[in-house]
RNA sequence: UGAGGUAUAGCUCAGUGGUAAGAGCAUCACGCUUACAUCGUGAAAGUCAUAGGUUCGACUCCUAUUGCCUCAACCA
């Protein structure tokens, strides 16, 4: 057999990408194996393969191979979101392009254009997916505006109407004035922004005196309809109950009493402007003010605004101020810092904004969600644990969600309006329903459907991928059907802790509500991909590298592996592409190894006693590096799985098994070695698929060949046997002796190629089962026991054994000399730490057995080297 | 402002009430020894943030301080 020398990733990876979709390994159906499922988040359906969806997707990838291989009915359901807000915003914005108002098309014309759009762009990152090595069951591939999926969510919708627990509601709403719509709380981000304080002087009705007003949006003085003061705060006594007048405007407005009102900050009195301010709503509401809506949809200044109608509210600020300061009314301003809420999609201002708004009631709904994540007998468990202080904080705190959007890009609320009242609605799963529905509240059997108009208003995206565990197996429609009772709940659920509120505690309230179960067991946390200054991977940046480019030059097990090498759960991941270059690097240490393998000529001879020991060794060596990985695995620890497996293949693999078992110069090699190695190297490539999967299917198919049905991916992942500690720890001790060995060679420029010669002084009495390992190793010409110091050799010391190599007498006696006082120093030092702790009666008499014994032993080895060391010295002297 | 997290080698991070503190990368030195220079061997590198306290013993537990991160929040 012949292999290429180099490994060539690109024509590798797709291939063994064709094979697998081929032989339709990742497709998954009900049967009597244990389910692992993993929903996808879904990506939003024109979106790009950005660095977050690489860690998020290689996790839940490497956690799927691995439940495959360990024999369960591994089904990973990929899937892309309608993303209403983001998706329509790139819509409007390529009509824009084409010179189309999104304002002059229909409803149905513009969601042409939105599924033209979709169908050209959406799944490219399904397919940049494939790239990475995902193994999904495309079979399964969903999106949130399929029909079924749809129609799921209208049927949640009536049902949560007719328990009452979604209303319309007239309300202060976070309105984007860009994508024209309201956002939830959630979607509001709050930034810190440098702004000013504007002093604004307020005649007071009937007197001479004025007020002076701290306000950040002199602009909205149009929409005043009261001040407000602390009725505590004795330098504003003489203003109660009288009457201030607005500037410009010149509006009477009541003066106001509130304990709301905060003394300290500005002058100590509030205008109260109860249409753009979710308080001064409140205080609105409490002391029955008039409310006065002074914008447009789109935050410009309507008629109330007077000469600056139509100007937006930014320009309107400036000129406003402007004014204020030529007529005197201007004080002062200071420079101030408050937070502004912005809108994560468009970045716009927010706007508070009162309208006609669909909100879930949430209070009742989040119960079981609360006790399921923090409860003593919690059900669902967050990577890592601290997230459930944020998550309780939310969940207790959770005000009703408005889940209504004034866009066309989503489900369309199906709430049909036969009147102009308020209440003059039902609500049903389609119109027909909803002519019967209406007829019966309004007894009026001669309505028709052509008399009812459905609201206009789309529903918020995550009303339906809060669903989708649940949706993905049809478990809403049809809630008896097979998979949904085979799949749910879900096992892993991989996402960042950005949409922890957004999306997985929503999941957990629906699936408590609609399957009386959770969706998922365990909830991984990613942290943030940044780059190697800590900030963080934007497009404006510019700091993101090309996904795909990353792949190419790394190969897409280099990158796989390049990201999950520092990326413990919840933690950012500082990303550099020097990692990427190290999975490479795994990779391509591999290839070499099966390189060697294939170079060997096998011929049926005995086999070396070194050989022998070296498998026994690495076999148990194995068995304790899969522990250690099952245990990381069971803690979502992947990164320290693969720096476990990392280690064992570039240290204990290639840099001493092999080393051990190598036949010398075209020597042949015994069989029974060759065919334990190969058995070994396969067990290795079984570990490592996870992680990386192309390189270990290639290698795997050349060690020989197979049959679709002996696919690597579809192995058995290696079972756990007992392991001999004593003979890991006998060669710990030999690997030591080899060093001392490499060091002298070293100091003295010994080419390897030239045996030496070599004695032990054992006063360990240790065992001689690595002798012939490190007489290989070491390249020793005899190994002799003596009891003696042998003079005119170089010496080194593990534990108190000591070790000679004859050097004819060639050494520096006085570097010797120094070498050996430096041990002796060192070890004396440490003996002193040691007898202090011994001699110190409390120690003794307080600290356990064990650890008492440890420190005699410490003791005892010490005296032992010193010992040794002194004997060494004198022979020298 | 509040809550939580975190502070260990140049970098990214493990770590345990009882080993004069560990890994990977980076650095440096030497080496093209016959799988791999995408490599090997070796070396250097830390007052475990600061100050107190508990303890026979603290990097580990407690308190305070400082820095950084995240989340939450209506101070106009």
């Amino acid at each position: 057999m012949s292999i290429p020398s180099k490994y060539d990733a690109k024509q590798v990876e797709s291939k063994w990408y064709d094979y697998w979709m081929k032989n339709n390994y990742f497709h998954s159906t009900p049967d009597e194996r244990e389910p692992y499922t993993i929903v996808i988040p879904p990506p939003n359906v024109t979106g790009v393969l950005h660095m977050g969806h690489m860690l998020n997707n290689t996790i839940q990838d490497v956690l799927i191979r691995r439940a495959r291989l360990l024999g369960k009915n591994a089904c990973w359901v990929p899937g892309t979101d309608h993303a209403s807000i983001a998706t329509e915003a790139k819509v409007v914005a390529k009509l824009k392009e084409q010179g189309i108002d999104k304002n002059d098309l229909t409803r149905e014309e513009f969601l042409k254009h939105a599924w033209e759009w979709t169908e050209e762009y959406g799944g490219v990152i399904l397919e940049q997916l494939k790239k990475l090595g995902c193994s999904c069951d495309w079979d399964r591939t969903k999106f949130t505006m399929d029909d079924d999926m749809s129609e799921a969510v209208i049927k949640v919708f009536v049902d949560l109407h007719e328990k009452g627990l979604i209303y319309r509601g007239y309300r202060m709403v976070n309105w984007d004035p860009e994508a024209k719509t309201t956002l939830s709380d959630e979607e509001v981000i709050h930034e810190e922004r440098q702004g000013l304080l504007y002093y604004l002087n307020y005649k007071i009705e009937g007197s001479k005196d004025t007020l002076t007003i701290a306000t950040t949006r002199p602009e909205t003085i149009f929409g005043d309809t009261a001040i407000c003061i602390n009725p505590n705060d004795e330098r504003f006594s003489h203003l109660k109950g009288k009457n201030a007048i607005v500037p410009i405007c010149n509006r009477v407005i009541p003066i106001i009493e509130d304990e709301y009102v905060d003394v300290e900050f500005g002058t100590g009195c509030l205008k109260v402007t109860p249409a753009h301010d979710e308080n001064d709503k409140i205080l609105g509401d409490k002391h029955k003010l008039e409310v006065v809506d002074i914008f447009n949809e789109d935050a410009s200044l309507n008629s109330f605004g007077m000469q600056f109608e139509g100007q937006d509210r930014f320009v309107a600020r400036k000129a406003v101020a402007k004014l204020l300061e030529e007529t005197g009314v201007l004080a002062k301003t200071e420079t101030h810092v408050n937070k502004v809420g912005t809108s994560e999609r468009t970045k716009a201002v927010i706007e508070p904004r009162l309208s006609d708004q669909w909100f879930l009631k949430m209070e009742e709904l989040v119960k079981p969600a609360i006790k399921a994540v923090l409860g003593e007998d919690s059900e669902i468990n967050l990577f890592p644990k601290k997230f459930e202080n944020t998550y309780r904080h939310w969940m207790e705190n959770i005000r009703d969600w408005n889940i209504s959007r004034q866009l066309l890009w989503g489900q369309q609320i199906p709430a049909y309006f036969y009147g102009d009242g308020k209440e003059d609605f039902v609500v049903a799963e389609n119109k027909e329903e909803a002519l019967v529905k209406a007829q019966e509240k309004t007894g009026n059997t001669a309505l028709k459907t052509g008399d009812l108009k459905q609201d206009t208003d789309a529903l918020d995206t995550w009303f339906s991928s809060w669903l989708w565990p649940m949706s993905v197996f049809d478990g809403i429609r049809n809630p008896e059907n097979e998979d949904i009772k085979y799949y749910y709940p879900t096992n892993d659920l991989v996402t960042g802790p950005d949409i922890l509120f957004f999306w997985v505690a929503r999941m957990i309230i629906s699936g408590y509500e609609y399957k009386g179960e959770k969706p998922f067991n365990n909830v991984y946390l990613t942290g943030l991909v940044r780059d190697k200054q800590r900030r963080k991977m934007s497009k404006s940046l510019g700091n993101s590298p090309d996904a795909l480019k990353l792949i190419e030059e790394y190969s897409a097990d280099g990158v796989r592996v390049g990201l999950l090498l520092s990326s413990a759960a919840g933690n950012d991941l500082m990303f550099d592409e020097a990692l990427c270059q190290q999975g490479k690097g795994l990779g391509n240490k591999l290839w070499s190894a099966l390189y060697l393998t294939t170079i060997w000529s096998v011929e049926d001879i005995e086999q070396p006693n070194s050989s022998k020991i070296a498998i026994e060794w690495f076999e148990s060596k194995f068995q304790k590096a899969l522990m250690e990985i099952e245990d990381h695995f069971g803690k979502y620890r992947l990164s320290d799985a693969l720096m476990a497996i990392y280690k064992l293949i570039y240290d204990d693999f290639c840099g001493w098994l092999l080393e051990m078992v190598k036949p010398a110069y075209q020597q042949p090699i015994d069989k029974k070695t060759y065919n334990s190695v190969m058995s070994i190297f396969e067990d290795n490539l079984k570990i490592v698929h996870p992680f990386m999967p192309f390189l270990t299917e290639e290698i795997w198919h050349q060690i020989s060949e197979r049959t679709p049905e002996e696919a690597l991916i579809i192995s058995k992942w290696p079972e756990t046997k007992p392991v001999n500690e004593s003979l890991i720890s006998e060669f710990d001790f030999a690997s030591e002796v080899i060093s001392g060995i490499r060091n002298i060679r070293k100091q003295k420029n010994i080419p390897f190629k030239d045996a030496i010669g070599f004695s032990i002084i054992n006063n360990e009495k240790t065992t001689t089962t690595f002798d012939e390992v490190i007489a290989k190793l070491g390249n020793l010409g005899s190994v002799d026991y003596v009891t003696e110091t042998v003079d005119g050799a170089l010496t080194f010391r593990v534990k108190s054994n000591e070790y000679f190599v004859p050097m004819g007498g060639r050494i520096d006696v006085d570097a010797e000399i120094k070498k050996l006082s430096d041990e002796l120093n060192y070890t004396e030092g440490f003996l002193k730490s040691v007898q202090k702790k011994l001699s110190n009666e409390r120690f003794v008499a307080g600290a356990p057995e064990q650890v008492i014994a440890n420190e005699r032993k410490k003791e005892s080895d010490a005296l032992a080297k010193i010992e040794t060391l002194k004997t060494s010295l004198a022979s020298l002297q």
